[in-house]
DNA sequence: ACCTGAACACCGTTCAAGT
DNA sequence: ACCTGAACACCGTTCAAGT
């Protein structure tokens, strides 16, 4: 059967127009939230698009790179979380232990992006642009503590102390949760009871 | 070159005496040690022992089982350690913190084995010997809280909130170090201050 | 019982070649 | 520029066969 001459209108070859990346990160989010990072093939996004298994290295240098972009998106969102809880709780106490709420039900809501963005399979150091991502979204933590520390809600001296602190714990909880070993109705006692501890433990 | 009739002194095939077992968990846990979970290959250990790919299975079932036995001398050595920590420190407060750099000094001397320990290479749920193990650990963890307790030194209340929460945030610190998120020299501060932090925050 | 060798069904990645 | 197909150097695991 000879093909015609006509142009198509729409069709699976449209990645030949430079959509390919978009829609390798997206294949590639799919399969993850669905099947985790571990089932996570090249051939597999490759078959997923029609495409061949190496177009891929035309837009990553290679699977970690496309790790990577995946995690990126995550910070993103992750980020955004992180900003409107403490903002929409009215900033303060509430805000702080707000803020350390989101955090854990956002890896709870999305266990395979937190594992990517968390999980130790990113390449060390991290690209440029997703260590800056990583890094705004830490500082809306230590934002949160500086705040805190003109309010007197937070003892004075290295903000960075306290942030890690906060970070680690919530980032223990998520963990704990995201493994099973918290079955999730004590996910989120366990949270509550942690950010209020810290909260206190860092208090002035 | 026939072979002599003469039964050998000691030679490398004394693995069919039934040392396989251990000498695949030593192997296993040398190039863990020295190259990290993810360069571990049952092809490898095999090489590195002069024995077959295959034979392994006569001994495990399968990679995770291997793994498994690993991590569990890995949580052997760890409960020790916070045992030691605890009582060394002469309990209460003092024996609450010094248990808590412990253990995340423990992570910080062993990254490879606390990364097959608790970096999600596990197959879930655990073994029952494992569990176990992992259990022992934790509880390690609970009898300082309950002593605490018992002492006036923490909050009165359900033990495993103030665990997990003390818990999370050593594993988090752990976390950050391993990953190299916190250099070691600020992971210790940062330590030193989170053990510190967690103890107030779980205060009468 | 314990171990081997060949085979199977996978991987990520490279590279010459096509359009 | 962008994509393909074949090939390479790996994996974990199964299984019939050897001792």
């Amino acid at each position: 059967m000879p093909r015609l001459r006509r142009p198509p209108r729409k069709r699976p070859d449209r990645y030949h127009h430079g959509d390919l990346r978009a829609a390798l990160i997206q294949a590639a989010l799919r399969t993850i939230q669905t099947r985790g990072v571990e089932a996570l093939t090249l051939r597999g996004v490759g078959e997923d698009l029609g495409v061949s298994r190496t177009a891929l290295y035309r837009h990553f240098t290679d699977k970690s790179a496309l790790l990577a972009a995946v995690a990126a998106e995550g910070f993103r969102t992750f980020h955004g979380r992180l900003v409107a809880a403490w903002e929409g709780a009215g900033r303060g106490r509430a805000g702080f232990e707000a803020q350390g709420l989101a955090y854990i039900r956002f890896a709870i809501e999305h266990p395979s992006s937190y594992r990517v963005m968390f999980g130790g399979f990113l390449s060390r150091p991290l690209p440029p642009d997703l260590a800056t991502e990583s890094a705004a979204a830490f500082q809306a933590l230590v934002d949160a503590i500086l705040e805190m520390q003109r309010a007197h809600l937070a003892a004075p001296g290295e903000p960075l102390l306290p942030a890690r602190f906060a970070w680690a714990t919530v980032h223990g909880i998520a963990m704990l949760a995201i493994d099973g070993v918290l079955a999730p109705a004590d996910a989120e006692a366990a949270a509550r009871f942690a950010v209020a501890g810290v909260a206190r433990g860092i208090a002035a």
